[in-house]
DNA sequence: ACCTGAACACCGTTCAAGT
DNA sequence: ACCTGAACACCGTTCAAGT
């Protein structure tokens, strides 16, 4: 056994584009996306940084490359849970579907920032949404309502929470809470009231009280049955 | 008149939080948010990059301030728009504003991913959904019903467009283009289907075909339109 | 064919120093 | 009080050179 005292030794087979990929996506997981730098990721790999560019053409193709991952992997989590084929309802395909892909999306949370990021398309994410389209067209609807249909969802078409300003840190002490919500009530007579009357029909929450997977179904649903009423207004 | 002939002369009043901001307002505007480094920023102002450390924290702050800015705005824009206080039906009140804001986003196109990376929230921003909410809450609305439709709204309630890979560069040769549609028919006939479709009732357009104002205004509706039902419905 | 070292032009930021 | 120069630890990327 040859002495190795290296602190990331790694297993040095060859570079490749595949390997490359997988380890940016295990950094961005493990050290968050900010970590995810040429010079990172060559370290991870056992190599030089230098050594990346003869397997991808820039950091740019390394994030083309990491997005199509994660919607392979989005695409294979949709597959998987579209079993019943018995299923005529357009609503109850399209919502699991949905809800697969936010699946994974929550296991790379780091993932639908960088996705927004992305200006070219590539198959694996066009095969995502021509699934979609075909969800709809089966389900009754013209491809040009069906187009207007994946507008109207938007990014949460592929199981993005829409929130701005994640709390992110809903670790502020209480009593700063109190206080700064105090503060509050004047300025902000309706997000006091609001707090108050959710604190009110739920005790257990001051902050991070919402439920982000309810919130992101009752949204969801909203849209499916608006899609759905139109649909049958329209004929279409 | 002494002489001057210094690239960028830029009358040198004294540096200050507020002119900080302005200038990277402009500079963000003019040459993409990219170009918005703390180097760059100095320069457009006159001054070194260290000298800005005096009247702001670090880029953060910058960015926080720069979304501060932006948020002012479409605070301003909201209330100018706001005039017709006669209007009862809350949907009227909530699309004329949030159509406002969308307006200022539009002016600012770097803007809507900035306000996404904020995990902090200014009072500015807390002035917007707050008045929101009280349009809800006027409507009749309960704070909880109101809450979850904000997060139904989620981005869209600032204006933002929501969609995923916005074409940026349509600018594709018209060969190329039906070129790589031969090749997609086979594997994306739901995309293949619906462009055809779309095409077919408006020859004029191929690619940059979808109206952004439509389609944002559409699918606004629809959430608005899905949340008085579901008013309606509560009884709330 | 595959990898690397040295070097370049950039970042944000610190710190001691200038006025 | 306000600004700066030099320096540090990072970036992505090039290019000529190694095996």
């Amino acid at each position: 056994m040859a002495t190795q005292t290296e602190p990331r030794p790694r297993a040095r087979d060859p570079l490749t584009r595949e390997r490359v990929l997988r380890a940016a996506v295990d950094l961005a997981d493990r050290e968050g996306i900010d970590a995810l730098t040429m010079r990172n990721l060559a370290r991870e790999l056992g190599a030089e940084a230098m050594s990346l560019y003869y397997h991808v053409a820039n950091k740019e193709a390394v994030l083309d490359g990491v997005v199509d991952v994660i919607m392979d992997e989005i695409n294979r989590a949709v597959s998987a849970v579209d079993v019943p084929p018995a299923t005529e309802d357009w609503k109850v395909v399209m919502r699991s579907r949905i809800l697969a892909a936010r699946e994974v999306l929550l296991r790379h949370r780091w993932a639908s920032r960088l996705i927004e990021t992305r200006t070219a398309i590539s198959p694996t994410t066009m095969r995502y949404f021509d699934e979609l389209l075909g969800v709809l067209h089966a389900g009754g609807f013209s491809y040009d309502l069906a187009h207007h249909a994946m507008h109207a969802l938007g990014s949460r078409g592929l199981g993005f929470t829409q929130e701005l300003f994640e709390p992110e840190n809903a670790d502020e002490g209480d009593e700063e809470m109190t206080e700064a919500m105090a503060e509050m009530a004047g300025q902000f007579p309706h997000l006091t009231g609001m707090m108050m009357e959710v604190a009110h029909d739920d005790p257990d929450s001051t902050l991070g009280w919402c439920d982000d997977q309810f919130e992101f179904e009752f949204g969801l649903d909203l849209i499916l049955e608006g899609l759905e009423a139109t649909r049958q207004r329209s004929g279409a």
